[in-house]
DNA sequence: TGCCCGATTAACT
DNA sequence: GTTAATCGGGCAA
C-alpha cells in the first residue's frame, strides 16, 4: 500500500499540497478512492471563508495543518476541506471529486444512483457518498475514521479556474487529473499544465 | 432582529 | 440553459 500523508505534508503552501493531492487515495470508514480535482483557498484569496478573519465556522481553518475543516453548503450540502500551511495561516485544499475505488455499492445505496461517474464527482456528492458531516469537522487526517495514502507512479495535473465562486474567479486555483471523467466539470481548453 | 446570499445539486424546460 | 430547495453565516441597523 501507498505511503500514508503525514501531517507534515499539509504543511506547505496550499499551491504544493493541492496538485500533490491529485492521484491521492482518500478513505472515510474505508470508503473512498483517488483524488482527481480540487480547490485551493489562500486566507489573503476574497473568495476564502478565511478571508475576513476568525468565525465560529471557520476556527478549524485558523488551527494546525493537517485537519478537516467541514462547512454547510447552501443549507443542503456538506463540504470537505484540508487544513494546509503553517497554524494560523487559515489556508485550506477543498475536496471537489474522487474517482471512486473501494466501497462502491456502500457508496451507490448512499447516492441513491448507480452512475460510478456521479457517485463523487462534485464536493457535496462524495460526502454524501463517504457520509461525512459536520460531525467530522476538526478532525485530524492522520487517524480514523481518515485515511490518506500518497499516489503511487506519475499523474498529469492541469489547473484552471475555480468553480461557483464569484470573488477572485480568474485565479486558477482549480487543480484535476488531465483527462479524468471523474471531474465535477471538465478542464476544458486554457487548462494549464502543472506536472 | 432582519435580510441577503453562498466553495451545490438535481430536476426542470 | 434555468431554477427550486434550504438554512446558517455575516453584516447592517
Amino acid at each position: 500500500m501507498a505511503q500514508r500523508l503525514s501531517r507534515a505534508f499539509f504543511g506547505r503552501s496550499v499551491h504544493e499540497v493541492a496538485p500533490d493531492l491529485i492521484g491521492a487515495t482518500l478513505l472515510f470508514d474505508g470508503v473512498g478512492g483517488r483524488i482527481v480535482e480540487v480547490e485551493a483557498y489562500h486566507h489573503t484569496d476574497p473568495a476564502a471563508h478565511s478571508y475576513r478573519g476568525p468565525t465560529e465556522r471557520n476556527a478549524v481553518m485558523f488551527g494546525p495543518p493537517g485537519y478537516a475543516y467541514v462547512y454547510r453548503s447552501y443549507g443542503i450540502h456538506w463540504c470537505l476541506n484540508f487544513v494546509c500551511e503553517p497554524e494560523g495561516s487559515a489556508s485550506a485544499v477543498l475536496i471537489r471529486a474522487l474517482e471512486p475505488t473501494v466501497g462502491l455499492p456502500l457508496m451507490r445505496r448512499r447516492r441513491g444512483m448507480t452512475d460510478e461517474r456521479l457517485l463523487c464527482s462534485g464536493p457535496g456528492r462524495l460526502c454524501q457518498a463517504l457520509r461525512i458531516t459536520a460531525a467530522h469537522n476538526g478532525l485530524a487526517l492522520d487517524r480514523p475514521p481518515f485515511a490518506l495514502f500518497a499516489r503511487t507512479g506519475t499523474v498529469e495535473v492541469v489547473s484552471g479556474p475555480r468553480i461557483g465562486i464569484t470573488k477572485a474567479v480568474e485565479k486558477p486555483w482549480r487543480y484535476g487529473e488531465k483527462g479524468s471523467r471523474f471531474v465535477s466539470k471538465p478542464f476544458g481548453r486554457g487548462a494549464r499544465p502543472v506536472t
